[in-house]
DNA sequence: GTATTTTTTGCAACCGGTTGCAAAATTATT
DNA sequence: AATAATTTTGCAACCGGTTGCAAAAAATAC
């Protein structure tokens, strides 16, 4: 059905090699030659197919995007953001949506099946061993949203989690608050534990502040609702909470709204990550940016050196989390 | 590096025939053999080469699917829901963002070059220019989210608009409300057209309603949120609005809350879509659903179908939509 | 104008599979 | 046990490209 090289060797007159030539950057081809080639394709509206191509030269542009984020909000603008700046450099995404291929394996194997150049494994749940499947098999692999370690075996670029926890700790101590709420998303998840670590630790420093925790089954609005009603009802609660995510905290917010509360003025929160609509009037949420324009297009940047190289050492790269002052948290105090 | 076919066939001591027919289905091998080249298979880790495969049997099972809705929270379930339904039927997804490939023509050649087996166009705002592209190209295409058409040139599964409007419409009535006005998308869009078209003709059904109207920008909290506040600070405003979505929904709410105004006491607002946050506590909008579950469905369902029938005649399937009552109406009233 | 160097071109093999066809092996029939 | 029908197997060509190599052509040197 479509045009092939034959076609468009045959019509031009000239060798199969010639028109392969004209169609690969680099390739020696008199102007001449060229021009002959490019007339006859362009009359019967050739353009390569790229998986025969690939074939020969071990490379099909296509990368892996693997996640099983697809219900926290800030997912969608990671799908932008990653689609974008893959195509930007003619790459292209399969997608692998991982919560129902549940069987990590069968997806890796699948992955290796269509000879993708490469895996990006955007996911802060899913367990290291899948990426692992991918670097085993000698496909390079990016964890982004990846915990953070100072002896990788893999490329990861995140944020540091512990740090996350202390700027929030410091946050609400720099407002005076003392007594303290932790509500983390779901416990056994690394992030959980690392910002709990880093929160834990600054409130340790300073003997004023009291603190207290739990944890919601899952990063949604539900599950901090849910918990903050669970939280509210009990004999006392805190002043101001640190909340797992932003949609956490959005869920926190309303449980609290609902009964009958006020924010900032009876209870602070601050969330993490700084989705879309954290800013929006209506939530105005304080919270803790993620920064997923560097932590993706720095993924994408590693990505594209290991296509060149890809033996380069593992590396763990983190960027900076800054905190964004909105409404849900009251007013910093003179001490 | 990987292991192929001819590694197998030399290691189990059979023609690469023989190999191949045990990873096609429906091949002849007799049981004796198939365990002999399973086992070697299965020592050398092999499984076949799916690109390679493509070229003699003319199927990726590569699936276009593309988008420019990347900032619309519903999407996200919108790509949850494909992805998912995709791979159940081993079918991958090959992401096309196309507020970035500006040239939809060079995307629609990117995604032949890939040899896709079809291509999901999953927007209601894309010109149908677009999708023509591939049907020009004799690759299967299905319009998701699309306007219907009673003659389509390509299959479209969406829902109808007008009768969207008219449910809009008639669930204000129904409330009593007479003052009414329509706050719709960007104007171009034809789901905005069709909507209002429906919307008034069936507030022309009844003398006593008065309708006024206006257009935001995108479909976005701020866009709503904006107009919304353009249309608070004029002389007066309608007591209920019927908003092109969800999200400029949620936009409009927080310009009438800032205003201290009240929902539903003082106005009532009705939105469309019914994405996830809709029926968040804290937002409790009224809405109509569009049923995307059943929107996906369907187009994978045609899409399957036109796969092994690529010359199947064109339909529009049109999804019912239905009213979701939440808090931003006021109750029926009895005439 | 010839000899030499450089560039361009085509041939043919290859990438990793599939498949029509005929030969070989097996099974069924008498 | 011989023959016919059926199933299994391997050969070789093909899918749509790329690429090393040597021959042909063009450019440069003398």
């Amino acid at each position: 059905m479509a045009t092939t090289l034959d076609d468009v060797a045959k019509l031009a007159g000239v060798s199969r090699s010639a028109v392969s030539r004209t169609f690969t950057d680099g390739a020696s081809v008199s102007l001449k030659m060229r021009r002959k080639v490019e007339k006859a394709a362009s009359e019967l509206g050739y353009s390569p197919n790229f998986l025969a191509r690939s074939l020969t030269t071990r490379r099909t542009k296509l990368i892996g995007l693997v996640s099983d984020n697809f219900h926290n909000p800030l997912f969608l603008d990671v799908f932008d953001q990653f689609t974008r700046g893959l195509q930007d450099r003619g790459l292209r995404p399969l997608l692998v949506n991982l919560s129902v291929e549940t069987d990590a394996e069968s997806s890796a194997q699948m992955l290796r099946q269509y000879s993708v150049d490469g895996v990006i494994v955007a996911s802060s749940t899913l367990p290291p061993a899948f990426s692992k499947t991918f670097r085993d098999a000698g496909v390079p692999v990016v964890n982004s949203f990846g915990r953070y370690s100072s002896d990788p075996d893999m490329h990861i670029v995140g944020i540091d989690d512990i740090e996350c926890g202390r700027m929030a700790a410091h946050e609400l101590l720099s407002r005076g608050y003392t007594n303290i709420g932790f509500l983390g998303g779901p416990e056994p998840a690394t992030s959980t534990q690392d910002r709990f670590t880093g929160f834990q630790n600054e409130l340790l420093r300073h003997p004023q502040a009291e603190l207290s925790y739990s944890f919601a089954d899952a990063y949604s609005f539900d599950a901090g609702r849910k918990e903050m009603q669970r939280l509210l009802s009990g004999a006392s609660h805190s002043e101001a909470y640190f909340c797992g995510d932003d949609v956490l905290s959005i869920g926190a917010l309303s449980a609290i709204k609902e009964a009958g509360l006020n924010v900032p003025s009876d209870i602070g929160v601050i969330g993490v990550n700084d989705m879309q609509m954290s800013g929006w009037q209506n939530i105005n949420l304080t919270t803790i940016r993620q920064p997923i324009g560097q932590i993706i297009s720095v993924s994408i940047e590693l990505m594209v050196s290991m296509l060149e190289n890809p033996h380069r050492s593992p590396e763990a790269r983190v960027c900076p989390c800054t905190v964004i002052e909105r409404g849900t948290l009251r007013a910093p105090q003179k001490n």
